[in-house]
DNA sequence: GCTTGACCTAGAGTTAACTATAGGGATTAT
DNA sequence: ATAATCCCTATAGTTAACTCTAGGTCAAGC
C-alpha cells in the first residue's frame, strides 16, 4: 500500500510544500519514487514522519533531525548516538512540562484575579498597589 | 526603587535588545523616563514583564500580547475581554500539556526502544518489518 | 488528441522575533 | 577633562520554517 504526498499531508495534517521542504532538507531520503518522479509513501515512511514530528514537537530544529535519519540510516553502529538523542529529548520535554505547569499556574491565577474583578465590577477590588494589571 | 534596562535584562533572562523590541512593538507603555529619555522599570513594570513572558510561553503572538496592554490601559470596561482571554490561554495550554504528554509517551517508548537494541546489540530484535528506524 | 488535475523542481517571498550596527548623548571614574 | 561605559534611536540583517509561483511532466477521462 502507497499514498501519494497530499494523502498523507492530508494524514498528518501538514501541507504540501511542508512535506516537500522535509524531503529537501534530507528529512526523508527513504521515501520511493516512480520511475517519472513522483513521490511514492509507504506505511513504514507515515510512521517515520509521526516520529519526526513528535521531534519537532518538542523543539528540535530540522537540521538536528535530519543528522538522526542520516545515523538511522548507518545501521547498529549508531545505536549508542540514538539512544542518548532520545534521553536528551526526554530531559528537554520534561523540563517543558514542567515550565508549561509554572504557566498554567499563573494563567489560573489570573483567571481567578478577573473573574473576582469582574463580580465586583472593578479591578480596584484587588489592592495591587498602582500595578499594571 | 527603578531599574535600567540591563538590569531587568539580567532579571528576566533576555536581552537589551529583545526589551527595547518589545517597548517599540507596544509592550511596555508603562515603563517611565529620565528626562534624557533612559528607561526606567518600577518593580510593577518587572511583574508586568513577567506577565508577557507567561503568555509569550502559551505561544501567544506578540501583536495579540500588545492588544490585551492595551485592554489593560483602558481600564474597567476591559475586565470581560481579558477574563475572556486568559481561560482561551488556560485552554490553550491545556491542550499543550496533553500534547506534550503525548509526546512523552513517544520519546519514552523510543528509549526502551534503543536501551533494548543497545542491549543485543543491534536494531534486529525489534522485529520491524523493514521499517526506517 | 486534448484537457484536467495531480505531480515535479527551482527558486523567490513571507513572517515573527529578534539581533546587530551606526551614530550620538549622558554619567561615572580617574 | 577625558575616557569608558552606559543609555538612546533608527534601521538593516538574520534565521527558521515554511509558502508560493513559474514553468513543466505525466496519467486518466472524454
Amino acid at each position: 500500500m502507497t499514498y501519494s504526498i497530499s494523502e498523507v499531508a492530508k494524514e498528518l495534517d501538514l501541507t504540501v510544500y511542508a512535506l516537500r521542504y522535509y524531503d529537501k532538507e534530507g528529512l526523508m531520503p527513504f521515501v520511493e519514487r516512480t520511475p517519472s518522479g513522483t513521490r511514492l509513501f509507504k506505511d513504514s515512511d507515515i510512521e517515520a514522519l509521526k516520529i519526526i514530528q513528535c521531534l519537532k514537537s518538542t523543539g528540535m530544529p530540522i537540521k538536528e533531525i535530519k543528522g538522526f535519519i542520516e545515523w538511522c540510516s548507518e545501521g547498529d553502529s549508531t545505536l549508542q548516538q540514538r539512544y542518548n538523542m532520545f534521553l536528551e529529548r526526554k530531559a528537554i520535554v520534561e523540563a517543558q512540562l514542567e515550565e508549561l505547569n509554572k504557566t498554567m499556574e499563573i494563567i489560573n491565577h489570573k483567571c481567578n484575579y478577573y473573574k473576582t474583578a469582574l463580580n465586583a465590577g472593578t479591578e480596584d477590588i484587588h489592592n495591587n498597589k498602582i500595578g499594571n494589571f
